[in-house]
DNA sequence: TTAAACTTTCAAAACTTTTTGAAAGTTTAA
DNA sequence: TTAAACTTTCAAAAAGTTTTGAAAGTTTAA
């Protein structure tokens, strides 16, 4: 395989993959894009490059930073933004943990602690079951949650070599 | 609060987390409602309990069973089926864990694989960055892969207990 | 067999999400 | 100031996903 049709594979797999992943196909592939780029590009590169619309291009860029994923950068003399992406793939897969976390498993966790607090007849199978579930659920969700967490301030090392080892 | 809202309220959770996470509402809310139902229930209840549509209940029930996630269960003397969730939150969590790996993560390792085996001259930054992302990235989805697959046959007592203490 | 009880299918409709692009806004250099 | 260069906004359009419901299919008991 040659490099430019690597390089659109890559991008089309990354859009996919994040679109199964609840990142949208267009950010993914705007991420992939500045993955695989050597240098920062501008607002109408990646237009270009990938053929979105100014506006398309602009709300995802934010959205990006908002993730954490990309940075802007300025070039003296310019005026023209340019933007870049953090290539550290640890970084990566932290950045977006800690984001989906707050997002998502956050208020989960919230709405399981009052759910949890529901009482009733223990002789009642609809409480008993419900109860049971709820809580399950609550403790799956808290050790999920104290594990990414733990994750989040663990170094590089550990994951690239570390966890296979505890586990065995 | 009351029994009856809280169901409610579980159900209503369980499908937004469901609709982030890849798996569509529906299917997330029949989940939940089975979930919190001491006894199997048939098509028509669950129609009824979740105002969904004949269609839309038997495509999802079926996805269910595709997932491993319920059952079919009949009753002696009745032709209709009866439906029942595994209750049991670490079955659940492998279970979702084992088809996400295998829709989502295989066929993406698979892509990285090829991809990383593009050659070029290490003098061109567009080859070398290419190559770097790709095999960075390529390196975290064999070991997310790989600890997935240590995850689903591990006992279940590794994950209550057992997780947060080899972290530390 | 037959017909009632039940399940499955799928094209069209409803709904949701994403994208567009033109207009408005902002910044900078002269 | 002004105007060129650039960025942001947002309503409408397009694309994508989910749901409906009527019709077709299947199974079972008699």
């Amino acid at each position: 395989m040659e490099l430019e049709e690597a390089k659109r594979k890559f991008i089309e797999s990354w859009g996919k993959l994040g679109s199964e992943w609840g990142i949208n196909r267009t950010m993914a592939q705007v991420h992939a894009l500045l993955l695989i780029s050597p240098d920062p590009l501008t607002t109408e590169e990646i237009m270009e490059n990938l053929s979105i619309s100014r506006g398309n291009a602009n709300m995802t860029l934010r959205d990006l930073i908002g993730w954490g994923l990309i940075e802007k950068q300025h070039k003296p003399g310019e005026r023209k933004e340019y933007f870049f992406a953090d290539k550290d793939v640890w970084n990566i897969a932290r950045q977006v943990a800690k984001e989906r976390r707050k997002r998502e498993l956050e208020p989960v966790v919230k709405i399981l602690d009052e759910l949890s607090k529901v009482t009733g007849d223990p002789n009642d199978p609809a409480f008993s079951t419900f109860n049971k579930s709820v809580n399950d659920i609550n403790k799956l969700a808290k050790n999920v949650d104290k594990t990414i967490e733990t994750m989040l301030t663990a170094e590089e090392s550990w994951f690239w070599g570390g966890i296979l080892k505890l586990f065995k």
